[in-house]
DNA sequence: ATAAGGTAGTTCGAAATTGAACCGGATCAT
DNA sequence: ATGATCCGGTTCAATTTCGAACTACCTTAT
């Protein structure tokens, strides 16, 4: 660290750009994400994500954990958007026969509808911001990579 | 859609994949460096990323705005984490002469400790989880898809 | 059977983020 | 210069998130 001057190079140059690039291109994509969503649909990215795994999910219902696990948030933040969604009528709670404590969540009628209103716009936008500047073999390439994270992520969260 | 099945599949196969587990990886991802730094060096990721590029910064001063625009977020959370890092001690406020609307912001000595016990630890994590898995030839793919990414959000924030 | 420990989901309080409204201080026209 | 407008930053209320504590239920071992 020479003549006082501060380490502002962290890694390998050129890396350390990567790093940094990466993180503010993401907040920016949630961002324009969020607001599109805010303004043409009335819901959050969190809910569309919530509404998408429920839309994926088999009968179109999970469990409150299992939604947890797929956005990735705690579960109280789940039990509160999953209130929010059941108060705009775009989701239900069920209870669960084989388990007493358990809940299921299941996508309404009205809340397919929404989602599916939604999906083509936000999809657009992902398209155009994300996606079509993909290549088929880049998307491999990325595909390999974010497997290689979320195999490593695996590794620290059970390690840690 | 055939019968009553819900479209699950959005985009191409494959592509549709990619960009959920981008969205997975990427929230995934911050939650380990928040955990980590919050938990050994008592800082959020959003107040280490504050302090990083404040030392970035010539003479290791920013304004208000300039932060802003830097961490992608609102000017009112920057007022606030600013007040919580002055009142940490690692960060002061200063008039700015030129402006006298405008405050400089200025990473104290403590601040800048604070930065270099945390960077390491850091660093070490986003290598291990984000940068061993790439190839330098990856990097350069990956920071061309990160250029293309930005020039895009300039285009629609510009746009829109 | 029952006690011990684990799990599903909610509740609660604290912290963070946002957007809108606001307050000067600048800037630019006439 | 002076009035209109713009810009930098703060304040405020509303929303969201998190973690810890809690309740109720399930599971397992003895």
């Amino acid at each position: 660290m020479p003549e006082g001057n501060f380490q502002s190079r962290w890694l390998a140059p050129g890396v350390d750009d990567v790093w940094n690039q990466f993180l503010t291109v993401t907040h920016r994509l949630e961002h324009q994400i969020d607001r599109r969503l805010q303004d043409n649909h009335g819901i959050t990215h969190t809910q569309y994500e919530i509404l998408v795994r429920l839309a994926d999910a088999p009968k179109h219902a999970l469990r409150m954990s299992d939604l947890a696990e797929r956005i990735v948030t705690a579960k109280s933040a789940v039990t509160y958007q999953i209130g929010k969604l059941a108060d705009m009528g775009l989701v239900e709670r069920h209870k669960c026969e084989s388990d007493n404590r358990g809940v299921w969540v299941k996508l309404t009628d009205a809340g397919r509808e929404r989602l599916e209103k939604a999906a083509p716009c936000i999809l657009s936008l992902v398209r155009e911001l994300f996606l079509d500047a993909i290549t088929c073999d880049q998307a491999d390439e990325l595909n390999k990579l974010l497997e290689t994270w979320a195999g490593n992520l695996d590794r620290i969260e059970r390690g840690a």
